[in-house]
RNA sequence: GCGGGUAUGGCGGAAUUGGCAGACGCGCCAGAUUUAGGUUCUGGUGUCCAACACGUGCAGGUUCAAGUCCUGUUACCCGCACCA
């Protein structure tokens, strides 16, 4: 009999479906286990090979993790609100509803093809009015606690979408989405307080499994760093200027001062510089440029002079001048440095250009050709000369700063609050209230969701504002604690807004008086493995983790993390081994796989392709290896003999494969479990036979990867009831070891011949079976023997002379 | 510049963590089946080969034994980046 996929796999489906067999819910009675993968944003493109190989690993797990007694919550659902969506809506005029929708329809049929054993109960819309209800939710609760405010700030806006987009979006100073220039724009804008977590976000890592490099990238991506802040006096002012520096320790080699081009001080003082015209050009000059052109085309230092105004060094009276220059940035520490151009490139530099003083103040460079940032003896430092550490010069100077009241330890993160606010139209309305009497008003709880009202012109406003903007019946309103007249806010949430606590309303997703009960938080929380792409460890991931602690905070959940543990997928690159795109014509459509060779085998293929965190490109020679593949598995029912037990032979193969696979799957190496199932088979035909018991429980070992054929097969054979019910396969680790084991023989290191022994054999034994062998007795005869060792079940090592 | 990572046949990749390098799959070669192509099956396949020998980016080192450990070095990939 044929093995016919497109049949097979259909009445499977259908009966998964039908059965409700993924279903689950609050079970006491087992343990839970909680597998989560990165939900899609519903793109009109359908579902690309890189999804199948996001999900079908934890689809993998989640199937053997069933079959080992646990309650499996694997749900699925759609990131839906973004930019897409509105922009097919300009262009075509379709409301971004009916695009959605489709979308989504599109994407669930699509893996219904493949077969995913997601809980279809549980899926979740963050479009939808019963979704993003709660996420309004939280932000309220956040408004509540201080977290979202607003505040006037230079954004980077996009002119192409008329949106004001975060840093994170505008990498590079260009649009994320359309790839044009970014452009700076002040306007008053929405900020979530990250900041604040900063310390709670990087004491999180301690606590959960993700790898080394994820803890990496998000700890740089929070960017904490440790040193001081100092106090300068300034001469012709009363005012102190206060800097941030890492390195208090060299103090005495600071000749001047840097500050930002908008820092505040310079208005304040105008009266007193006296060049205040050179600056306001200087200023001028600054404001044009995007911060892509201010931090990454760096060819040259420029800057002006504040005449007139200088500043004290406070650690020895010194005057020394201050400028003004682009180097240095207002968003980070308090927008003024203290320069050391003997040991700070960046200041050495400035210094070689504007003429000004370098002093040595560690030994052990050469301060004439570039900046010495090593170590050394402190020189020409007062309290601190002769100190030759770091960390001691540090700690002494800081300790000297207390003591006289002219600086304090400090703390500094490169992550910066999250513009959280789009002009946009597909999002999350914000639910506050712009009342000229009482300020900023949040919609009351019970008035959620504040629906998105329906458009006919999608097209954003030109000054950024958003299409919500034209619609007075939204606009207009009643302030809820005055009752006066009111506006309401017109800007939506962010794209990451609904993702950045999706996997709390899986738990629960049709609560309506709750984002989630009680019992299903107790039950369900953490995620147990959280499996994604590599672009969303900073981002969406530190988001996510922010919020989560946030509403732990508040007593809303009962973990302080919300994911255990995460792994990041290896892209699928094209068969030409660059990234797939359209404009390469090299994108391989999973449903096209899914007809040729069924989604079994399409199944295997991505989990058996290469090493799962790693990129590989598609290989059509491969997938057709992995169809070869499961018709073999089909033609085992050709060679099945009666027997209900493993032959002897199989006994430890049967066993050491079990083994294999179930660790396997757990430790992310799905290529090596199919392996060794592959190995397996090749053994099953070289023997001309398979038993019963070793067909059952190969299909066991399959099924996580192979769900529909394995189902058939063991319904054809009546190994009893469905392979989904059935327990996973257990192996003795007595039986794993082979009875009689080849052994190599080397003589000073190489190879010179095998031996088969008991796998138990003793050293002596072995040894002496070795230099019995005529090879090896003909090479050491007249030979003196130094040593031989003898690695059980390995080798045996003759050292001669 | 800082942080993280990778380097193994013609290709994707294995290697119980110091113990027979190249599992498994692809590709390729030969043979069988087939009217032919494809499919399927059998055998072979790191390099040089009769053998010795040589082989895990490169150069050293430790060890009875190194893809694995140590020192140095090169190339590439990813993240951050005038962060004071």
């Amino acid at each position: 009999m044929k093995y016919d996929f497109s049949a097979i796999e259909s009445k499977w489906q259908k009966f998964w479906e039908d059965d409700k067999t993924f279903e689950v819910g609050i079970d006491h009675s087992k343990p839970k286990y909680y597998a989560l993968v990165e939900f899609p944003y519903p793109s009109g493109a359908g579902l690309h090979v890189g999804h199948i190989k996001a999900y079908t690993g934890l689809e993998a797990l989640s199937r053997k993790k069933r079959l080992e007694g646990y309650n499996v919550l694997f749900p699925m659902g759609f990131d839906a609100f973004g930019l897409p969506a509105e922009n097919y809506a300009i262009k075509t005029g379709v409301h971004p509803r009916i695009s959605t929708d489709k979308n989504i329809a599109h994407f669930s049929d699509q893996m219904k093809k493949v077969g995913y054993s997601f809980d279809w109960s549980r899926v979740i819309d963050t479009s939808s009015e019963e979704y993003y209800k709660w996420t309004q939710w939280i932000f309220l609760k956040m408004f509540d606690h201080g977290l979202a405010f607003r505040d006037t700030a230079l954004v980077n806006y996009c002119p192409s979408c008329k949106v004001v987009l975060s840093n994170e979006d505008s990498q590079g100073g260009k649009c994320d989405v359309c790839h044009s220039d970014i452009v700076q724009m002040p306007k008053e804008v929405w900020y979530l307080r990250i900041t604040e977590y900063c310390e709670k976000l990087l004491e999180g890592l301690a606590r959960v499994d993700y790898p080394a490099y994820v803890k990496a990238q998000q700890e740089n991506w929070i960017g904490k760093s440790t040193g001081a802040f100092v106090d300068f006096q300034l001469k012709g002012s009363e005012e102190k200027l206060r800097i941030y520096t890492t390195r208090p320790d060299t103090l005495y080699g600071v000749t001047f001062m840097v500050i930002a081009p908008e820092h505040p001080v310079i208005d304040r003082n105008a009266k007193v510089i006296k060049n205040m015209p050179a600056v306001e050009d200087y200023r001028a000059e600054c404001a044009k440029k995007t911060e892509f052109e201010r931090t990454q085309l760096v060819k040259d230092k420029t800057g002006v002079r504040l005449e007139g105004l200088s500043a004290i060094n406070p650690v020895n009276g010194k005057e020394i001048p201050i400028y003004i220059s682009d180097y240095v940035m207002m968003g980070y520490g308090t927008g003024a440095i203290m320069a050391v151009p003997a040991h700070d490139q960046r200041d050495w530099e400035f210094a070689k250009k504007f003429g000004i003083d370098i002093i040595e103040v560690i030994k052990g460079g050469d301060i004439s050709k570039e900046a010495y940032t090593g170590d050394g003896e402190m020189i020409n430092s007062g309290v601190l000369n002769g100190l030759t550490n770091k960390k001691d010069s540090i700690e002494k100077m800081l300790e000297f700063l207390e003591q006289k009241g002219i600086g304090e330890k400090g703390v500094q993160y490169r992550m910066k609050d999250w513009a959280f606010n789009r002009q946009r139209y597909w999002g999350e309305p914000i639910p506050i209230i712009h009342c000229p009497h009482c300020g900023l008003v949040g919609v009351p709880y019970d008035e959620l969701p504040l629906r998105l009202p329906d458009v006919k012109n999608f097209e954003p406003g030109t000054d950024g504002e958003s299409p919500l903007a034209r619609i007075e019946e939204f606009v207009n309103c009643k302030c809820p604690k005055c009752g006066g007249d009111a506006k309401r806010e017109t800007d939506t949430m962010p794209q990451w807004a609904g993702s950045s606590w999706y996997y709390l309303r899986y738990i629960d997703p049709h609560n309506d008086s709750a984002f989630a009960s009680e019992e299903a938080k107790n039950y369900w929380l953490p995620v147990d493995w959280y499996n994604g792409g590599n672009e969303h460890v900073t981002r969406h991931m530190i988001y996510s983790q922010f919020w989560h602690r946030f509403l732990y905070d508040i007593g809303e959940v009962n973990t302080p993390e919300p994911y255990m543990k995460r792994t990041c997928i290896g892209l699928v690159l094209g068969p030409d081994g660059d990234k797939m795109s359209k404009s390469k014509g090299n994108v391989v459509d999973p449903l096209d796989v899914i007809k040729v060779y069924g989604a079994d085998t399409l199944r295997t293929y991505v989990l058996f392709m290469g090493d799962y965190e790693k990129a590989a490109p598609w290989s059509e020679n491969g997938v057709t290896g992995c169809k070869r593949f499961l018709d073999r598995v089909w033609g085992l029912q050709d060679i099945l003999t009666g027997s209900e037990e493993y032959r002897a032979e199989f006994t430890s193969k049967m066993h050491r494969t079990i083994k294999k696979v179930t660790s396997d799957i757990d430790s992310v190496k799905y290529n090596t479990a199919i392996a060794s199932l592959m190995t397996l088979i090749n053994d099953f035909y070289s023997s001309g036979a398979v038993t019963r018991a070793e067909l059952r429980d190969f299909c066991i070992l399959l099924y996580p990867f192979a769900p529909h054929i394995t189902e058939e097969i063991f319904e054809a054979q009546k190994f009893g009831g469905y392979i989904h019910n059935a327990k996973w396969v257990s192996y003795d680790e007595a039986l794993c070891k082979e009875d009689e084991v080849e052994v190599a023989v080397q003589i000073n290191g190489k190879i010179r011949d095998k031996l088969t022994v008991s796998a138990e054999a003793e050293q002596d034994e072995v040894i002496e079976a070795a230099k019995a062998l005529e090879r090896i007795a003909a090479e050491i005869s007249g030979k003196q023997i130094v040593k031989a060792i003898y690695v059980k079940g390995r080798l045996v090592n003759i050292v001669v002379r």
